[in-house]
DNA sequence: TAGTGGTCTAGACCACCAA
DNA sequence: TGGTGGTCTAGACCACTAG
């Protein structure tokens, strides 16, 4: 609605440029290399190199090393509809499995006993997954449970669905959800849990789950690659 | 919970010492300019810039050419937790206010047209505007409200708020609102408008306003600064 | 005008992958 | 092993800010 006459940097010439090929190429293509580009281009390479990161920021593009440069399957598909991972996933027909990197008993600090309103020094049960989606690594999540569940493993490993083995083994029930959504920076931990590249954008999602009475049952942090998902909210006035 | 030796690439080290560099030292802070820590680190002025370019990317570092690198206020306090940007800031007793940067009458597309429920080609009102906190650029919105409103503007001077100008003016109440949060990349056009570089992470949201019936009263794209920024949703399962 | 960050170059070596 | 992306260098010039 207001013209906006923009000559950029060459990289950012660069980059618009390959957004368009990437377009027409399609899913899966893959890129000429970065020195063929900077002969193309009439660049140096770093150039090129700026460019194809913001694309890859963007989720226009994967690169692995080693191979090369791609065009990403677009999709930006997954919501958060409900107040279950496994539910929402589901619901949309999609392939989701857990991986779960460890289970621990720490006793509640400071910040994590306000959250779950128990005092300091309260035991916890803290649960870190990696969330996948047609086997493809989507989310990390670390989730503080009140209270010392020690058998939460095994169950696990049979139903993905912590909130379904919270109400089936231990009669906890989440009646509502808060959520807060952040964006986040991929650290090389997550990048490498991810398979991202570190600096890529996350959202960073916590979220306090509520039984019916109002007493907190789960608090989990988690990030989630941010050219993969979109978040849903539906709020009465 | 799970022990993570990690080294990375030199950069790394360098933008861990300055995220505590900056930590240190406060809010405001003047960073030493590029080039002195290049040599304080022993590396080019290249590798100084992607540690400090990943920090400006979380929000911890601000920069301005011929000025310098600052220690970024922190505050990311706002939250959108009701269905009114108004009304959330002064709910938090924020100083906010809008700049408008245009209004225009086109006729729906066939996108805008499937959002709002009306037949492609009716006439809508589009209202883009600049969101400010305190003075400070925050989120640049364009909304589509079906129909030619078009006493609009000067109406909108007086009352930031369009919720209220609708409820009031038009007798257009919002009664519940769907929002789709995920993260996106700053251009040149919203970097300029909002204060920030090219590339660094934005919240875009979807907003969908329905009145009680059901019937679509709004539809607007944001995007929002996401070192600033944070999203917030409570949701009944 | 001096100094800052912004962009760009041409090249080097490394880490990883596939044939 | 050859080719890819990942990191890094030493330097150049430009755009902007402030005194």
């Amino acid at each position: 609605m207001i013209d906006r006459g923009f000559v950029g940097p060459k990289y950012y010439g660069v980059k618009e440029d390959l957004r368009r090929l990437a377009l027409e190429a399609g899913p899966e293509a893959s890129l000429p290399t970065e020195r063929a580009l900077a002969v193309r281009y009439g660049t140096s390479r770093t150039t090129i190199r700026q460019a194809i990161a913001e694309l890859v920021a963007e989720g226009i593009l994967n690169r692995t090393q080693g191979k090369g440069t791609f065009v990403a399957r677009e999709h930006r598909a997954y919501v958060r509809q409900r107040t279950s991972f496994t539910d929402d996933a589901r619901e949309q027909g999609l392939r989701i499995s857990s991986i779960v990197l460890g289970i621990d008993y720490p006793v509640a600090d400071e910040h994590s006993a306000g959250q779950l309103r128990v005092a300091p020094g309260t035991g916890l049960t803290r649960v870190e997954r990696v969330r996948l989606i047609d086997e493809e690594p989507l989310a990390h999540e670390v989730a503080h449970l009140p209270g010392t569940l020690t058998d939460l493993e095994q169950i696990l490993e049979q139903d993905g669905s912590l909130y379904a083995v919270l109400a089936a083994r231990y009669g906890r029930r989440v009646a509502e959800v808060e959520d807060t959504v952040e964006t986040s920076i991929a650290g090389p931990v997550d990048a490498g849990l991810l398979a991202i590249e570190t600096g890529s954008p996350l959202l960073l999602i916590h979220r306090l789950g509520l039984d019916a009475a109002g007493t907190p049952v789960e608090w989990t942090r988690s990030v989630f690659r941010g050219d993969r998902f979109r978040f849903f909210a539906r709020t009465h006035r």
